[in-house]
DNA sequence: AGCACGATCTGA
DNA sequence: CAGATCGTGCTA
């Protein structure tokens, strides 16, 4: 059994978030498997977390991070992106692991194409890796231990040294303490 | 019903 | 550094 089930989603989503370094996110779409190791990730930590989507509560748009551990909450933003989350914790526990970049392993012409732009930062960046793998809204909601269309596999044991944690992106609007938090992850420079 | 803005990316 | 571009959630 190498892709991850639902217990692997359910620790704390630090844990989690840090653990998701070096699997491998698979993606199914018109008969191809694309594929990379993730290599950047951010942890949303439910309510308290000013920085969370659920942060204000239940609605329509964060009601996938409300339900239980194990699927995909994909949602669109700037008015043209898609970002791709992995939900973790116990049902009502509204907390979720943004992907944030990934390294192609398979599929790389197919993620070029979609992407129509070539290069090693082609994947780098969580809307990027959207298009790369041709994730958007039809995935929210996803069971990621189904083993279809998107999935996440075991794949390198990355050394705790290689990790480094720093303050997440693009959240100047939540609360010092949130916005000072080492809750990004990222691989350091192979 | 209207409006401000966002877990981003690109090109100048 | 501004522009693209629109769904969402907050205010009225």
């Amino acid at each position: 059994m190498i892709i991850l089930n639902k217990t692997f989603y359910e620790p704390g989503t630090l844990k989690v978030a840090r653990a998701l370094i070096g699997k491998k996110l698979v993606r199914q779409i018109g008969g191809l498997e694309l594929s990379g190791m993730i290599i950047e990730t951010e942890a949303y930590c439910g309510k308290e977390d000013s920085a969370c989507h659920a942060h204000r509560g239940k609605t329509k748009r964060n009601s996938v991070m409300f339900g239980p551990p194990g699927h995909a909450y994909v949602y669109f933003t700037y008015g043209m992106h898609y970002l791709l989350n992995m939900v973790t914790e116990a049902e009502d526990k509204p907390c979720a692991v943004l992907i944030r970049a990934i390294l192609p392993i398979a599929g790389l012409e197919e993620m070029e194409a979609r992407r129509k732009r070539k290069g090693p930062e082609l994947t780098k960046g969580p809307a990027k890796l959207c298009q790369a793998l041709g994730i958007d809204k039809s995935l929210n909601g996803w069971n990621l231990t189904s083993g279809d269309q998107l999935w996440v596999e075991d794949y390198k044991n990355i050394p705790a040294k290689l990790i480094t944690a720093t303050p997440r992106i693009g959240i100047d609007y939540a609360k010092e303490q949130h916005r000072k938090a080492l809750w990004r992850f990222v691989v350091k420079a192979e």
